[in-house]
Order: C-alpha cells, then sequence, then structure tokens
DNA sequence: CTGAAAGCGCTAACAG
DNA sequence: CTGTTAGCGCTTTCAG
C-alpha cells in the first residue's frame, strides 16, 4: 500500500495531526518535530493523496473550464488563446484546469451543473456560453464562483469578463466607410451568441450613423463556421447589388468567405473588402493578410482566471464584470 | 448541505449501500425499489460526490496530460492537435482530462510523478519528453498507466506511440535530392528530443545514400523554436557555400528559416526550397505555402489515449508501441 | 435481493 | 505546541 500520513505519524511518533500541519503550514509544530517529519516524508518519499485532502476539506483547488465541443477542439484558436491566459494565472496560483467539453447542441448542454454539484472543482469558467441557455440564471444563482468569457448580461449575479464588441464592430464598419464603401454587407454568425448580436449592434449603428441602408438581403446569418460561411456568401456575391464590402462576425468566416470570392474569379480587396474579428493566428499568414478586429483573448482568458480566483477566494464579490478593449488591425484585405 | 446518498437512502428506506448499488448498476437491486430510488434521486436532485467516490473507489476516471509550459501553451498548433485527439477518446470513454503543464527546464520536471503519487488521475499521457528524463525509468517501473506520444524507447516498460519519424525525413530530404538539390541544409531542433534525433537520421541516411557529404556547417542545432531558428538560419545563409535548400525539423522552424530568407532578399522556392516538418495548420496559408511532412496529430493523439485506457482496463499490457505513417506534403516551398 | 461494518486518507474543531 | 474525536460521502466486503 501507499505511504499515508499515519505510516509518517507513527515512525515520527506524533499524531496524524502534527504530520497534516507540517503539511499545510497550518498551526504551529515545533521546529524540532516539524524537521524531523520532514525528513521522515522525504525518506519515505511520502506526498499527500489529493482526493482525501479534497473530500475532507471540501476545496479540490481545481478550476473547470467549460468548453463548446467541436469537431476539432483545439485547433479553434480563439479557444486557444482563451485557455492560454486562463491556464497561466491558474498555474501561478498552484491551481489545476479541467477541461469539461461540452455539446451546445445536445441533451448535455447542463452537464457543467452536474460537474459543479460533483464537487469536483472550486470554480467554472464558461467559453463561448449560448444567450439561451437556461442553466445559466441556476449557476448564477447558485453563488458557486464562475466567470462567463464573452458573456454580457446584467442580472444580479452574473459574472463576466467580455471585450467590447459593440464598439469594435463599429471600428470595423467604419474603416470600410472611410475607405469608400457605401455598400457594406456583414456576415453574423449566430444570433445565439451575445458577442454575434453586439456585433450586428456595432454594425447597424455604422450604417445609421452615415445614413446607409440597412439592407436585409446584405445580413447573412448562420452559425461561427468556416464552412457555412464560405457556401452562404454565396447569397451576397450572387446579389445584382453586389457589396463592395463584407464584414465577418468571425476570421475563421471571413477566411470561408475570401475563399468563395477567390472561386467567383473577384479579387480582395479590389474587388470585395473584407474584415474579420478576433484576430486569429492564421489571418496573418492567409493571403491577402485579414484586416480584423483584434480582441485581447489572451488577456480575457487571464482576466477571467484573476477574477475566478478571487471569487473563490472571496476576495471578490458577485457580480464581476469586466470590459475589455478591442482593436482594428489593418492588414491587406481592406 | 448537500443531498447524499444518505439522505436517498433514509427517504427510500433502504440502505445506503442499496442506493450506491442503484448508481453504479452494480449487484441486483428489485426494480420496484431501483425505481423508488431513482425517483428520489430526481426529487432531490441528486449528484453523486465524485471526489468522495474516487477516495473510496480508487479511480478517478481521469487522465492527466502532461504538456510543456511554454509561453502561450496551446497556441502550438502541434500540441492542439494531438490534444484534441486525446480528448475526443476520453470523453467518449467518459474520462475526464486533466492538464500538467511542466516546465521542462526547471525542477518540476518530475512533478508529473507527484502527480500520479497524489492518486489525481487513473493514467497518464505525456507529450514532448525529454531524452534525458530520469523519471521517466521510474514511471515504467512503476507500473502505473501512461503512454509517451512521440517518443520510442525499447526499454521493458517503455509505452510510447510514434510516426515514422526517420522515413519522414527520408521522404523530405529525398523529395529535395529530386528536385536537383545537392546542397541541403537541416535545422535539426534540440537533440533533446527522440523525435530530433530520428529526423537526423533520416536527414543523413538520405545524403548517404546519394554520396552527399555530410558537412557540419550545414547542420544547425537549437530549440523548436521559430525564433531561434529565425537567428540561427544566418549562419547558413552568411555561408560562402549556402545551401540550396533547408530542411527544418519542424513547421514553426521552417517559417522563422523562411522570413530570415526573405530578409536576406532571396526567393523561396527559387534561391532555396524549404521543407518543414508535421503539418500545422499555418504552413498551408503561409507565403509560399510550406511543403512539408505530414506526422497524423490527431490520430497519434486519439491512438495514444486509446492505448492508455486499454491500460487502466487492463484490456492491454505494457510494453505498448505503436508507430504511425508519416507523408509528404508537396505546396510551394520547394 | 438487502444490509452492516469498515475504511479510503485526510482535515476541522476543540481540548489540553 | 500537540493530541483526540469526528467526519467528509462513498464503496467494498462479507453476511444474511
Amino acid at each position: 500500500m501507499n505511504v499515508t500520513i499515519a505510516d509518517i505519524a507513527k515512525k515520527a511518533k506524533v499524531s496524524r495531526m502534527t504530520v497534516s500541519r507540517v503539511l499545510n503550514n497550518s498551526g504551529p509544530v515545533a521546529f524540532d518535530t516539524a524537521e524531523k517529519i520532514k525528513s521522515i516524508m522525504k525518506e519515505l518519499n511520502y506526498h499527500p493523496n489529493l482526493i482525501a485532502r479534497s473530500l475532507s476539506s471540501q476545496r479540490t483547488t481545481t478550476i473547470g473550464v467549460v468548453i463548446p465541443k467541436t469537431e476539432k477542439l483545439f485547433l479553434d484558436n480563439y479557444i486557444a488563446q482563451i485557455l492560454s491566459g486562463v491556464t497561466d494565472v491558474a498555474q501561478k496560483n498552484n491551481y489545476r484546469i479541467m477541461l469539461i467539453p461540452v455539446n451546445h447542441s445536445r441533451d448535455d448542454e447542463g452537464d457543467y451543473l452536474n460537474f459543479v454539484r460533483s464537487k469536483l472543482f472550486d470554480g467554472l469558467i464558461l467559453l463561448k456560453a449560448k444567450t439561451d441557455d437556461p442553466h445559466l440564471s441556476e449557476l448564477a444563482k447558485s453563488g458557486f464562483p464562475y466567470v462567463m468569457v464573452n458573456y454580457r448580461k446584467f442580472g444580479d449575479n452574473y459574472n463576466f469578463v467580455d471585450s467590447e464588441n459593440i464598439k469594435g464592430a463599429e471600428l470595423a464598419v467604419e474603416h470600410l466607410y472611410y475607405k469608400g464603401h457605401r455598400k457594406i454587407a456583414f456576415v453574423a454568425g449566430s444570433m445565439d451568441e451575445v458577442n454575434a448580436r453586439d456585433r450586428m449592434k456595432g454594425y447597424k449603428n455604422i450604417l445609421k450613423k452615415y445614413k446607409l441602408p440597412i439592407r436585409e438581403e446584405y445580413i447573412i446569418y448562420g452559425d461561427f463556421n468556416r464552412v457555412t460561411a464560405h457556401e452562404n456568401s454565396k447569397k451576397l456575391l450572387d446579389l445584382k447589388d453586389r457589396p463592395t464590402a463584407i464584414f465577418c462576425s468571425d476570421d475563421y468566416m471571413a477566411l470561408g468567405v475570401i475563399e468563395q470570392i477567390k472561386k467567383y474569379k473577384l479579387s480582395v480587396p479590389k474587388d470585395i473588402a473584407i474584415v474579420g474579428f478576433d484576430n486569429i493566428e492564421i489571418g496573418e499568414f492567409s493571403k491577402p493578410a485579414l484586416t480584423t478586429v483584434k480582441q485581447p483573448m489572451y488577456e480575457i482568458g487571464k482576466t477571467s482566471s484573476e477574477a475566478l480566483l478571487a471569487l473563490i477566494k472571496k476576495i471578490k464579490k458577485s457580480p464581476v464584470r469586466i470590459m475589455l478593449k478591442t482593436e482594428l488591425i489593418v492588414r491587406e484585405s481592406t
């Protein structure tokens, strides 16, 4: 069997409690006793059973990260960047990370609540929550520490870290306007996500500002997916009064649209200018390099993680509401 | 307080044991009793405490994944792809994933062993293990279920899933030879990694095969890093007898080298041809698109995960040794 | 088919 | 400064 606290205690001729105190630096222990215990722990190659500790202490020093389960999870650069920020901070604070992929389109959507109930984590970070997720309000009410990433809701206990999506979209569309475009289309993504709605707002704000008509045929709905956008963009390109610029609600969609434009033997940006959103890695390398609105994704992850730890340690109280800045990055596609 | 098995038992007027049996489908329970218990569990919104279950059963249904802690963890497309494969399989088998970032260059290198001892996981997957990691043999001896990814060692209990790196490198270099190149350099990466050594072998094999000299000044050592490769490649470009082709031990380095070549106002592939290794996502989008050796990274992750689960469930026994095929993908850089 | 007893390894709370 | 008692919530083992 494994070395336990009892073995150490026996060999050191003290109680298990004293060993535990040495282990956690909790409570006073005579220097000599402590040294002796430490040396015995080394000698026996003792390592605490963290499961037992968690059961007893009701803490796991683990945070769960709920991510949408997509075909190839980590290949989504948006998620990758946020996870980087989240884990960096967690690591520094000696918290462990458990990933909880959730299938948004299926029954297991509320699964993360079961995980909460199962006492596996001290807190939860949620990526890509849907606006209509009914479990969210339950989570918010429960008092369990959590932070939503890129979500925004001003009810009582909604904790979130979001970026300025409306403003970001405004920057993008206004940039197109400055470039002389008057026929600006929008590939909107899925209206299930708060962010998508915000970007829509920004898009419409600028059209209104410059008294451009909001034309329904210039707005394409779908999901945040390169292939879908690729297909759907035909609707725009087949239009008699074809747009001269397309703002896309994320970079992956922008790439899909650009591919389609090439198939039509049109040129980006000469015939049609494109702006994306997020600033994913390949945007910089694609041809033409993608003009986009940068979300500080790594920062968002970092900030979320910090906020969550503060909630767990009760340094902060709900609601936590943090907004980060977005920024236009002009490259070759406009 | 939370609903526990005891509450259910009390309300159903049975012992906790009977509830536990219903919970796990273990052992016989009268149909009616079972139904009653189930309905009470629903009514009380009961969810088992998984920590308690783990402590008692000595299983966690969690696997740990050891990844090198780099600046921006998930942004490494190699790791991302492997993780995708690993998690997909784990998920399907109802196993959870815990990430263990490890700083290779520091003391905490052996940390993953402490995690093993801490009973947090049922098994371990190791990415980017170093050849000289002294903890590996301890792990192998321990009998604890684990699989190393992209590693290869034929001692008794070494479990690994690797790809055919030697052959892959041969494909790359032979391709350059066919294209007419006789002065072929090699950006080798770090010899700490088995894979790098294998690629070196492949490189030398082809030179020998075609009776080309192995010139030390044509081999650049370093670490697997874009920036380092970028800097070090100057040594090649400054050579009087400059190579006409460079094989790089991974794609990120290849990208770094290409940048440097551009700075020298030389053209890829006209002046210097480049082949990378791995087939990371941006290789397809960079300019020129990167010729590379594809490792089936998603498959590697998937296979590793499957093998690990088989070890955990004792369907398989050590040693597990699996090799996957590599494949040349010719694009614009050669 | 059901239950009782024991224990997984640790920590909290209190007492000395 | 140290120890005792109790218990975290579940499963295993054995007995009925």
